[in-house]
RNA sequence: GGGGACGUAGCUCAGUUUGGUUAGAGCGCAUGCCUGUCACGCAUGAGGCCGCGGGUUCGAGCCCCGUCGUCCCCGCCA
């Protein structure tokens, strides 16, 4: 291959197969450098050695394909290239055979490429030929062997599930396939084959997984396509911590094949420590800021008595940042969910803050006191108002969840804006104890959190009915670096409390019999315990290739309003497949 | 659904501030010369619906309105 010649090869005949990458025509001598997915060979095409050859050599273009048929030569002292793995050797062509010509790409293939990405996707399969890329697609193909190999041997077997499928109106919206046979009826694709992975443990089919496509008819982003991959795993008689320790050993390998070796075991957060600390349920832990609830200190109390809920962050050696980028930062925190936002300074000649003149030096101080600042420290303070919301108790109120979620942002925004956040660094985390439950202000109803088949967790059960908000399930998030990589639960494996979980949901019997009515009965016949966990496959591929947009790990991805610009899908069919299928448009 | 950025040669961009004659650059491409190049070099040349539609104006790449496309974010994504 074209990557693999070395001194070792010289003298030796070779037949070289591959794209022309450059051609450098110096008359009558002509280089070409012949590349393949292995890499890049010079070949040296001589007009007085090789007329015939040469003939052919000066028809050869950019991207033309030939083959090369000669023999390795060592490379001169003086035109040796150092920085070529292949440079210390050249294949000289005694026979040169155009095997396809190509028309002039729209762009360069090679790595360094500043083309938009539009004109990349039209021509994706020019793309794919740019060596990372070819890196990004076989490294893709190593992680999905490392998950096949790694969960074999811990005794799970991949089974496909159906594509074609029914709708269930929880969750995402779904892409749907209409029926030919059955005018007016549809398939749906399936968001994630949970139900039919529950089935399986029914179907004794005891530890599963499979690499699967899913779908999801939403708005999309840099980590989000209309269908992407799940490593989907499921498990009866799950324990927890068994089922986390063979989810950590294969990010162990998936981390291997990029040369990271990972620490274990990864560190455990509730949900509501998670959100309290760093405001997120996928913490960002590559940097140490963390926020800390504070009470109103006595001497502000007056002041500040407005305030329901304050969290105060300390970030070390900042205290010298400047005025006006504090403003700008204050700027930023108008933009998020809090009502109030503030700062103060700590050296070693005393706190400087413009809170000073507000509630007084003295409750500053208390303030820095209450959160342990030390000289050197900037410390950021935001505030929810006290307000007249009559939302159903949760594990936190409403006014602490807006200040949870301002925090989160303000927190990534200020390690974005003083470069806190390190280089290289993988943090991984499991996130539990997720509330089974979350509110849904404008429909005023509950709805699932995770999704309406995991399991509250058992000292819970009583407050399924009088307190729903306050329930936590047996749910958990993997995250890493401040995006979730994977997500799962243990489920209900008993048919009454699935029945209480739909009712909680504000779902009738005769609602979840319609829904789920297959699901409900397959429970009655004997279901084990089980839970498992589906991990973002794209995700995984793109943090390990250093990329934060999945498209650069998907071979032919759609743009974020789910166009496919190469075939240009979606597209209109003829009527006459309309009317097979009883459709009229609209 | 909402907000922001972008759209000029095959590619990447300048030109838009302050409307004015023939819209530029680099790379790529074509042709010629060249036997040690490797981002080859040198010379010559071709290449433009300034995203699209409307408007203002004596005159629009530039101003206004609309629209389409791409990217990022919010909502959404159990």
């Amino acid at each position: 291959m074209c990557g693999e010649l070395r001194k070792a090869h010289v003298g030796q005949k070779v037949f070289l197969a591959g794209w022309v990458d450059r051609r450098r025509d110096l008359g009558n001598l002509i280089f070409i450098d012949l590349r393949d997915h292995t890499g890049m060979t010079q070949v040296v095409v001589s007009r007085e050695k090789d007329p015939e050859a040469h003939e052919k050599g000066e028809q050869v273009r950019s991207e033309f394909v030939v083959g090369v048929e000669g023999e390795v030569l060592e490379r001169s002292a003086e035109t040796v290239n150092a920085q070529v793995a292949t440079g210390e050797v050249e294949v000289r062509a005694r026979r040169l055979l155009i095997l396809n010509e190509a028309k002039t790409p729209p762009f360069a293939i090679e790595d360094e490429t500043k083309t938009a990405e539009e004109t990349r996707l039209r021509y994706r399969y020019l793309d794919l030929r740019r060596p990372r890329m070819q890196e990004r697609l076989r490294l893709r193909h190593r992680a999905a062997l490392a998950v096949r190999e790694h969960l074999s041997e811990h005794k799970f077997v991949e089974v496909e599930t159906p594509f074609m499928t029914r709708s269930t109106p929880e969750g995402a919206r779904d892409f749907l396939v209409p029926s030919r046979i059955q005018h007016g009826k549809f398939y749906a694709l399936p968001q994630s084959p949970q139900l039919f992975k529950q089935l399986l443990m029914i179907g004794g089919t005891d530890r599963y997984f499979q690499i699967v496509r899913c779908f999801r008819d939403e708005d999309f982003r840099a980590d989000r396509q209309a269908e992407f991959t799940q490593v989907d795993i499921e498990m009866a008689f799950p324990e927890r911590e068994a089922l986390f320790e063979i989810i950590e050993g294969l990010m162990e390998k998936l981390w291997a094949l990029a040369g990271v070796q990972i620490e274990r075991p990864f560190p455990h957060l509730t949900y509501d420590e998670a959100m309290e600390r760093f405001g997120s349920d996928k913490p960002d832990l590559r940097f140490g800021l963390e926020w800390r609830q504070i009470a109103v200190p006595a001497a502000a109390r007056e002041k500040l008595r407005l305030f329901e809920s304050l969290k105060a962050m300390r970030l070390p050696k900042l205290a010298e940042i400047s005025r006006s980028q504090l403003d700008r930062l204050q700027d930023f925190a108008r933009t998020t969910s809090a009502d109030w936002f503030s700062y103060f300074k700590v050296s070693g000649r005393g706190i400087q803050s413009p809170l000073g003149k507000v509630i007084g030096d003295e409750a500053v101080k208390a303030l820095a006191e209450g959160i342990g600042a030390e000289p050197g420290d900037l410390v950021l303070l935001l505030g929810i108002k006290k307000s007249g919301t009559t939302s159903p108790r949760t594990t936190r109120s409403s006014a602490d969840r807006r200040l949870d979620e301002a925090s989160g942002v303000l927190r990534l925004e200020a390690a974005r804006r003083f470069e806190l956040i390190p280089k290289g660094g993988w943090h991984f985390a499991w996130i539990v104890d997720f509330p089974m439950f979350e509110f849904d202000e404008k429909e005023k109803r509950f709805n699932a959190m995770h999704h309406p088949f995991t399991s509250p967790q058992e000292e819970d059960l009583e407050k399924l009915e009088s307190d729903p908000g306050d329930v936590k399930a047996l749910a958990y998030d993997l995250v890493l670096n401040g995006s979730e990589i994977g997500g799962g639960s243990i489920r209900i494996h008993r048919q009454d409390i699935q029945r209480r979980v739909f009712k909680a949901l504000g779902m009738t019997e005769e609602q979840a019999r319609a829904r789920f009515g297959f699901f409900l009965d397959a429970l009655e016949y004997g279901t084990p315990p089980h839970g498992g966990i589906a991990l973002g496959f794209d995700r995984i591929v793109a943090l390990l290739s250093g990329e934060s947009n999945i498209r650069e790990v998907i071979a032919f991805p759609k743009t974020a309003s789910a166009v496919d610009l190469m075939c240009e899908a979606p597209a209109e069919v003829d009527s006459r497949q309309l009317d097979e299928l009883g459709i009229r448009i609209k």
